[in-house]
DNA sequence: CCAGGTAGTCAACAACGGTTGATATAGATC
DNA sequence: GATCTATATCAACCGTTGTTGACTACCTGG
């Protein structure tokens, strides 16, 4: 999932500094990243970094394209694509500093910039509830969409918010529990009768 | 849910910076909120706006406080709360561009702003996830807090990336999906089996 | 009438952050 | 060697925004 990290001979600066872009748009929001600190992680002047890609919104929007390749975990996913989802939601802690940027870091990270809202809204649609939707039997595009949502919901909870309730993975059991919530709402066909109250 | 909206007699300069302050970080992220706009709306000075609640992160505080009482939707819920929920995520859109703040907007406008995080995490536990795991049966606050994350995820999804697909309420699906999805969650006991797939 | 606090204004600071234009350096081409 | 382009730097601009301190207006109690 890290993004080639190992610079060839020749790595382009513009490559480092979207690469550097990358890393700091996952781990801080749209405004508290400033161009200077990209810039000054690559070595290199503000000036160039703007030069190299028109504008910040540009930057942010080459970044969130250059993430994620969501459809790679759905194709690696074979039929169990709840488990497969929860897994990545999960699973990360081990990881935390290291330099890896997985699919939703970017989006939950920048969820409410206005300024980041565009960008962002077409890339959900085309890289990750596209997919998602594709993966299921018919055109349940809102159905993905609502996974979506939960997955970025407990993602933000996780990772920005770090509510503890959502981090502590003992046994497996948080992870479980989406991943049967995400089943269920695959599952889900407007007949389905599950929960403890009738409506 | 509109904060005291017919000012009284006497409804003293302070609060009605408080209801401005409300709906602007209601529509807007904590940093797209501007002390100067809120001034401007009450028809005051911004050092007054500052000097009246110490600090914008001061301000942001009460007016996240002063939203919700999400207990009170809990209370009325009686014994459908999966359709509360559902019901309060989605009824939304005719009163769209009224003065009224529903519980989770001021959380999912500013979800990733680090300067409003410290103070909503606090607010989430004690004002949301709290009330919704007491109204649960056993000590569930994982549950509690893992539909909370749901919520905010759809509702941000919504209103704030305004994703078509989760906006259109044909026919009332969208919400009885939340609500199923909701009352899956509640009723999720680690045995319940529903999905397509096998783990 | 005067002291004093409350409610509020005004101007300015200080820092930040995206953007811009003019300039330097170096390699390639002719 | 002269020129041209890609790569990069430097300094400065310009708007924004939270914050501060000094100052004004007003009402109240003595």
């Amino acid at each position: 999932m890290a993004r080639k990290s190992a610079p060839q001979p020749t790595a382009s600066t513009r490559d480092r500094i979207l690469d550097a872009a990358v890393l700091r748009f996952a781990r801080h929001s749209y405004e508290e990243t400033k161009l200077r600190d990209i810039a000054s992680d690559v070595g290199v002047d503000v000036a160039y970094v703007h030069r190299c890609f028109g504008s910040k919104q540009h930057l942010f929007a080459e970044a969130l394209t250059a993430t994620t390749q969501f459809d790679r975990i759905l194709a690696s996913a074979g039929d169990d694509l709840a488990g497969a989802l929860a897994r990545k939601i999960v699973t990360r802690n081990a990881a935390a500093n290291a330099n890896e940027v997985e699919p939703l870091d970017i989006v939950i990270r920048s969820l409410c910039s206005a300024e980041a809202t565009d960008v962002m809204r077409k890339f959900m649609l085309r890289d990750v509830i596209g997919p998602i939707s594709r993966k299921l039997d018919d055109s349940a595009t809102r159905r993905a969409a609502l996974i979506t949502a939960f997955l970025a919901g407990v993602s933000t909870f996780r990772n920005v918010l770090r509510v503890e309730e959502l981090r502590q993975a003992k046994g497996g059991e948080l992870e479980k529990m989406i991943a049967k919530a995400i089943k269920w709402m695959i599952g889900e066909d407007t007949t389905a009768e599950t929960g403890l109250s009738a409506t």
